[in-house]
DNA sequence: TTGTCATTACGAAGAACTTCGTAGATACTT
DNA sequence: AAGTATCTACGAAGTTCTTCGTAATGACAA
């Protein structure tokens, strides 16, 4: 599977929020981050769809409806792979460890986490 | 700071492991991951050195030894900042929870996220 | 000394990404 | 109908990164 790049997955963020859309929409939502020219993202997007299969889109009159082909969840677990592989050198648990040290979690976070664990836990010890 | 790119960081850790070293050692290590010509290797520690302030040398008779300007820590800390705000649009605990969600945790590694866990809970109340 | 080898420095090529201008087609407005 | 606006497609420029060839220098060996 392809690995969107920065700009990529900025517009991937847009339309897993937004849903279905034209380039205009996203390119207006792209603005509201960073300043961009409308025939950047029409070529952006073009490449998702044609070259690497990111994005489908639709007809619809004379312009085009996009859509991610590809969901959040299993980008998000690609790109973790692998930027636990480089950055972390296989290791998630150095990766959870410095995450969790290093950003404010409130206590519901925590709860949420510890949870979590406790579930492990019963899957290890049956 | 500059965010080092893949072949930097696979220097990087190469770097952070031995200790300082010459590009020969470098490359060395290097091909046992991947293969990689000498004057690549000699090529990008050269740019790190000298563009980018990645990593400092010093002069052995005619040979240089290279060793890491940064911290493994910083790095990683900086990459990981980077990396959530990019993928994960900032949510760190939404990281973490994927990531225990999708690795292997021996229950001595659950037993340390745990006791993190309670440091921070201990922090939030005084 | 002469030739071989290792090392550095430099340049250049190729790939991937981002950016945007321009052209062509279609719709909308007056 | 004429002009304006919008949309797609395409090409090209500029940047960064990776890769390697080549030249120059210095060390070592026969």
């Amino acid at each position: 599977m392809s690995k969107p790049t920065d700009a990529e997955l900025q517009i991937l963020h847009i339309l897993w929020e937004r849903g279905p859309s034209t380039v205009r929409a996203v390119n207006d939502a792209l603005n509201a981050q960073r300043e961009v020219g409308y025939t950047t993202t029409l070529k952006i997007m073009q490449i998702m769809h044609a070259e690497k299969g990111l994005l489908t889109r639709q007809e619809d009159g004379r312009t085009h409806i996009y859509a991610a082909a590809v969901t959040r969840e299993d980008t998000q677990a690609n790109l973790l792979q692998q930027f636990v592989d480089n950055t972390f050198r296989g290791s998630a648990m150095q990766l959870v460890m410095q995450a969790l040290g290093n950003h404010e979690a409130s206590s519901a976070e925590l709860d949420e986490i510890k949870a979590l664990i406790a579930q492990l836990e019963q899957k290890d010890k049956p």
